[in-house]
RNA sequence: GGGCGAUUAGCUCAGUGGGUCAGAGCACGUGCCUUACAAGCACGGGGUCGCAGGUUCGAGCCCUGCAUCGCCCA
């Protein structure tokens, strides 16, 4: 079957990719004894369809699966989808608000919401299941999980129940982000803030003058805080003022002293409103005030700020109130400033902070079981990154993570939603709790309404996903003979890699190790792998704003192919590093997976209908010789690079390997034909392409595998074994390098001297070293440069006076023609020599500094003499050639 | 305010343990439709490595300060 003109990928993915699933290759097979080597997909959320950031997520880590599978290990790929609880209840509920329904939540009830929310994900892990494999995809399908399945939730509620046990969740009254639109909290990591310009109220408050931007939250003040050493306010400490506001309640507020009260800021005095602020609640809690709410869930003013103001709207207070303050004489001062507002990353709209029961995860009592010693959560995710269990790349965000860490609060873990695993606790009359994975037995009880925060199971990923489902079924199990008995969990566990944004180091990657160590009491990954952000070609994160310069993957895979996509994420990217993909970039890629396609083509021309097959030990021919050394130092190098996942480098060693020595010299060399003809040369060629296939393989799976099945490779090249180095020697292989760039020195005086391109010259070399091989490989030369005639001449012998000629370190090559333009010649010369001569004159005066010579390494000394003296051959050759001119 | 980065060719970026480290791709210039590829080939121009000090025999590389830009957290 010839090859086409180009690789359309569109005609082939989907076929390859079936013949991918159909031959089990991403299956992990359990009972192999090969080592174990595991990735947890991070699952994408099921509430629509993939973007690029997920794309460059499942090409990094299809790349390194691809490797280790080829590689000899059981790689095992576990995909799977999040049911993101609010952004998926979200996504739904404001599906149904644009059909019309206004109130989805009381229109439908728990039960129906939830259940229409279940059937949207169905679609959505649809639509993203034929997304990655859309992506090439290596992932072992047989398992894929979602963060509700039974199993899995199963593995949620257990966690909780013992975390409950041992003391680590409890709950209490705190002060909650409250999103009064999504009418649910949310936690620290998903809000932002936002400067606003805002109006500044200086009010009269009692004996005080007290600063806020938020004046109607003062009918809810229980204090006054100064600071300690505050000499202005220090008689008013510890007594107990009342304030009547106009038109509100009358407060009681104490005068507290407090450090973290900053005296310059404003009047120095604090207005504490512990239901309002989680500051003020800090400070409250230290000094026993009490709390007044007085703003509602529904973001209203409640009946504690009076009768005047309740009902009305934060905002329709902050008016009504600062008017009666002014109509009052209390009004100090109102001046604009800016001010940070807290805004919910989902709904975009302003948090109100209220003091709300809540479930927490506690991270600073000690009750976990860690390395024979009983520590706090905290200290063990510190402990599992600084003792090196666990390596975060790239490392500066191992430095962001114990700074994280080191600021680290409770985890509150509960969400006043619907969809999601409901928190595990039931009730009954006054005072009755169960908590447990399967309800209490007998009546009335109640089940807690809230649910937890996505991130509690997502924290769970890289086992709950491993756990056996059938076991799970079996509510008399203890917990840790589900983690005993449940042979993926022991075979693929603790995970090699986790490969996820960097983005999401905190929310996502932290937990894991949290509750990991918790449960299992094993770490969850050995290597976090933290890709960066794809940004568009200005370096501005992708928008639907900026529809122009955002890439949707899916039509990228429709124009160029996955595999182009996949490169163009790959290609010199290094973790951490955010990248810009662009149509250029693309481009590029298109253009590595072209060249591959026609160098194949060109092989096949040559072999014909044979397919030699075989490794070759060795070869005779110093250009088939040169070839084999080359890939054994590029599979050494890859592995090299490899190993320490810098995949994107391995991949750029590849590409210039493969276009400048396969493309531009080998296959150019060998087009010389007794060459093409010979077996030895015909079996390298096949070795040659066969092991840039495989190599390239990881990074652009199905062109690669496509090229295969034409050259005759065994079976599928999805499992195909991974090139090893022969170990063959550089220096072996020093002569063709010469001939190399012998073809180089002609070319460039052929360019330099303006000769016709299509003349033939005499070429005459004189060369220091490596004469054997040079005239070995004559044809070659001939073949890559248009000669008239090649003559080689022993290193004694005068070269032809008319004729242009370059100087290498290992040979002069002179070549002839009708006038030669000496003047171009001189120039180069010159600027050659001088190089040269600089180049010499820095390690000349190293090697005089009598410092560097004692206390340089001796290898670095004696490299400098090498160095020193093959410049000095260069410099003498160029020399004798400008005292010719 | 705290933390983490970045600053190298016109652009996007590599530069591993200080000693041929001043590189790649794109872009640019010149010349080639050489029977795999013009989505190509050959050759070439181009940088005081942000600034100022310091350590060292030797500094894009290590240290300090400064400047500019970015991200995260409060």
């Amino acid at each position: 079957m010839a090859l086409g003109k180009h690789w359309e990928p569109r005609e082939h993915e989907k076929d390859i990719y079936r013949r991918w699933e159909e031959s089990s290759a991403f299956v992990a097979d359990r009972d192999s004894g090969k080592p174990p080597f595991t990735i947890a997909m991070p699952p994408p959320n099921a509430t629509g369809t993939l973007h690029v950031g997920h794309s460059i997520m499942l090409a990094i880590e299809d790349a390194m699966i691809r490797w280790r599978r080829m590689a000899g290990d059981e790689a095992l790929w576990v995909p799977g989808t999040d049911h993101a609880a609010i952004a998926t209840e979200s996504v739904v509920i404001a599906r149904l608000q644009k059909e019309g329904m206004a109130d989805p939540r009381g229109t439908l009830g728990r039960e129906e919401l939830v259940s229409r929310i279940a059937r949207f994900v169905e679609e959505s892990r649809a639509t993203i299941r034929s997304q990655i494999r859309a992506m090439g995809s290596s992932c072992d399908w047989s398992r894929e999980r979602y963060t509700m399945d039974a199993s899995l939730h199963r593995c949620v509620n257990e966690v909780f129940a013992r975390m409950f046990r041992d003391g680590l969740i409890y709950r209490g009254p705190r002060i909650v982000n409250w999103d009064p639109h999504l009418q649910t909290t949310v936690s620290d990591d998903e809000i932002y803030h936002e400067t606003r310009r805002a109006k500044f109220y200086t009010m009269r408050y009692g004996p005080f003058l007290v600063g806020t931007s938020r004046p109607e939250t003062k009918l809810g003040d229980t204090a006054v805080a100064v600071h300690p050493g505050d000499e202005r306010y220090r008689e008013h400490v510890g007594k107990t003022y009342e304030i009547a506001w106009p038109n509100g309640p009358t407060i009681k507020v104490k005068v507290v002293a407090d450090e973290s009260v900053d005296p310059e800021f404003g009047t120095g005095c604090l207005g504490v409103t512990p239901a309002h602020s989680a500051i003020d609640f800090e400070i409250a809690e230290r000094h026993g005030l009490p709390l007044i709410q007085i703003i509602g869930e529904d973001g209203r003013m409640t009946a504690a700020a009076g009768p005047h103001y309740a009902g009305m709207t934060v905002l329709e207070c902050r008016k009504a109130f600062a008017a009666e303050l002014e109509a009052a004489g209390l009004l100090a001062e109102v001046k604009d400033y800016d001010q940070q507002l807290s805004l919910c990353y989902r709904s975009k709209k302003p948090i109100e902070p209220l003091p709300k029961e809540q479930w927490f995860v506690d991270v600073n009592k000690a009750a976990v079981e860690w390395k024979g010693a009983r520590r706090s959560l905290r200290e063990v995710m510190r402990d599992a990154v600084e003792s090196g269990d666990i390596t975060i790349l790239p490392g500066h965000e191992q430095r962001k993570y114990f700074h994280w860490i080191d600021n680290l609060r409770d985890w509150c873990i509960s969400r006043q939603i619907w969809w999601g695993h409901r928190i595990p606790v039931w009730t009954r009359g006054e005072g009755e709790l169960h908590v447990g994975h399967v309800p209490p037995d007998g009546d009335g009880w109640t089940q807690d309404p809230d649910t937890l925060d996505t991130w509690f199971s997502s924290a769970l990923w890289t086992w709950s996903t491993l756990i056996d489902p059938a076991l799970c079924e079996d509510t008399s199990l203890e917990f840790p003979e589900l983690l005993a008995r449940s042979p993926d969990f022991q075979r693929f566990h603790p995970t090699a890699v986790m490969e996820t944004g960097y983005d999401i180091l905190f929310f996502w990657v932290a937990r894991m190790v949290l509750a990991t160590t918790y449960a299992t009491g094993r770490i969850p990954f050995e290597t976090v792998y933290l890709h960066g952000l794809v940004l568009d070609r200005d370096g501005d994160k992708m928008s639907k704003s900026k529809p122009e310069t955002s890439i949707d993957p899916l039509d990228t895979i429709e124009e160029y192919g996955a595999d182009v996509l996949r490169l163009s994420l790959l290609l010199g990217n290094a973790p951490g590093k955010d990248l810009r993909l662009s149509d250029e970039r693309l481009t590029g890629c298109k253009r590595l997976i072209n060249k591959l396609w026609n160098a194949t083509k060109l092989v096949l021309m040559t072999l014909g209908e044979e397919r030699p097959g075989g490794v070759p030990q060795s070869a005779e021919h110093p250009v088939n010789a040169w070839m084999l050394t080359r890939l054994d130092r590029l599979v050494e190098q890859m592995d090299g690079r490899l190993a320490g996942w810098h995949l994107g480098d391995a991949a750029e060693m590849l590409r210039s390997a493969f276009w400048g020595e396969f493309c531009d010299t080998y296959l150019e060399a060998i087009k010389v034909p007794e060459l093409a003809e010979s077996p030895e040369t015909r079996q390298v060629l096949h070795h040659a392409l066969r092991t840039y296939l495989a190599l390239f393989h990881p990074f652009m799976p199905f062109v690669t595998e496509h090229l295969w099945q034409e050259i005759g490779g065994d079976g599928l090249l999805v499992r195909a074994a991974w090139p090893t180095s022969g170990g063959r020697e550089p220096s072996a292989v020093a002569g063709t390098d010469a001939v190399v760039r012998l073809v180089g020195s002609i070319r460039r005086v052929r360019a330099e001297q303006g000769l016709d391109p299509h003349a033939a010259v005499a070429v005459t070399v004189r060369a220091r070293a490596h004469a054997n091989v040079m005239e070995a490989s004559r044809a070659v030369v001939e073949r890559l440069v248009k000669t008239e005639s090649l003559t080689f001449v022993g290193p004694d012998a005068e070269l032809p006076g008319d004729a242009a000629v370059a100087v290498d370190g290992e040979f002069d090559v002179a070549v002839q023609m009708g006038a030669a333009d000496r003047a171009a010649m001189r120039a180069r010369l010159e600027k050659q020599i001088e190089k040269a001569r600089g180049q010499l004159a820095g390690v000349l005066k190293r090697l005089d500094n009598e410092n560097f010579v004692t206390r340089a390494k001796p290898e670095a000394v004696q490299r400098a003499r090498d160095d020193a003296a093959s410049m000095r051959t260069t410099i003498a050759a160029i020399e004798e050639r400008l005292t010719a001119l």
